[in-house]
DNA sequence: ATTAGTGCAAAAACTTTGCACGAGC
DNA sequence: GCTCGTGCAAAGTTTTTGCACTAAT
């Protein structure tokens, strides 16, 4: 449905409108979360049994790069990949466990005052990191205590 | 001078007063930037011509854990570490081109309102991304424009 | 038919780990 | 002397790349 629109975007742009690609984006689109190239790939095996991570790096790279979805890193050492909000500009709560991500409907760029000299912004990112709803209470059960303090 | 304040922390909590550990607390003091393990260990090898990159990792690792100094990862797939500061609560302007970073005195938390129900707090992060006055001009020079776009 | 997408294998890049030796306490 | 820190070698992880084949246009 969604989908739809972004592969005919993308289609404008000279890209393909591969099953794999669109299972992809509509994967991440179904998941309102920060997903990674592993658990992607875990999804897509079960319809495309043979299908490569390389092609899941691939395609987040396309999409990343044509504005698409967003590329972030939190705990771990590996990326994690949402698709790019559409809706007027906004922040997130951003769960460290499961990649959950929730609204924050403030941006802290008007209040910041002036840039340095000379300083060209390009981007900013605000996330409010840590656990969601659900992930709060099996981190405590765990004695994850000080994984907590850690991150 | 501040770096002597940081060691006797450190042996204060068990560890031991390398000129290696020395010399990195060092040159993140001296460096008001986000800096690579890569770079650090290239610093180094002026003075330990046969140190290690893994003393290097392990070192940061143990600073970080410790809470002397703070990783962060921008553009590419490499953590960068800075001094943790020390003042009072701020974020950063960062350059993606060199690392370089200047104080936003401006937290946005206070101002985002409600936290969602049973979301519990462990960190945020505000960076404000760009080019730093010294590189901005660099990245025109070079055509680099559509490296800013996909930035 | 042309060209982008894919799987495979391999490599690259970054980071961690086991072990034995050396240095700090 | 005991233990932590270090270098070396090796391995682990994540991500990228070359190449030949397949599939979308």
């Amino acid at each position: 449905m969604h989908t739809d629109v972004y592969m005919s975007e993308l289609k404008d742009r000279g890209y393909r409108a591969t099953g794999k690609r669109r299972d992809i984006l509509e994967y991440l689109l179904q998941h309102n979360r920060y997903i990674s190239a592993r658990e992607l790939i875990e999804a897509m095996k079960e319809k495309y049994p043979t299908m490569s991570l390389e092609t899941v790096y691939r395609n987040l790279r396309t999409m990343r790069d044509e504005g698409i979805i967003e590329e972030s890193r939190f705990e771990d050492n590996e990326s994690k990949y949402r698709i790019a909000c559409q809706t007027s500009h906004h922040h997130h709560y951003i769960c460290i466990a499961c990649g959950n991500t929730m609204v924050i409907d403030h941006c802290p760029m008007p209040s910041v005052g002036s840039v340095p000299k000379g300083f060209v912004v390009l981007q900013h990112r605000f996330e409010v990191l840590g656990y969601c709803e659900t992930c709060a209470p099996k981190t405590k059960a765990e004695g994850m205590v000080d994984e907590i303090a850690k991150v």
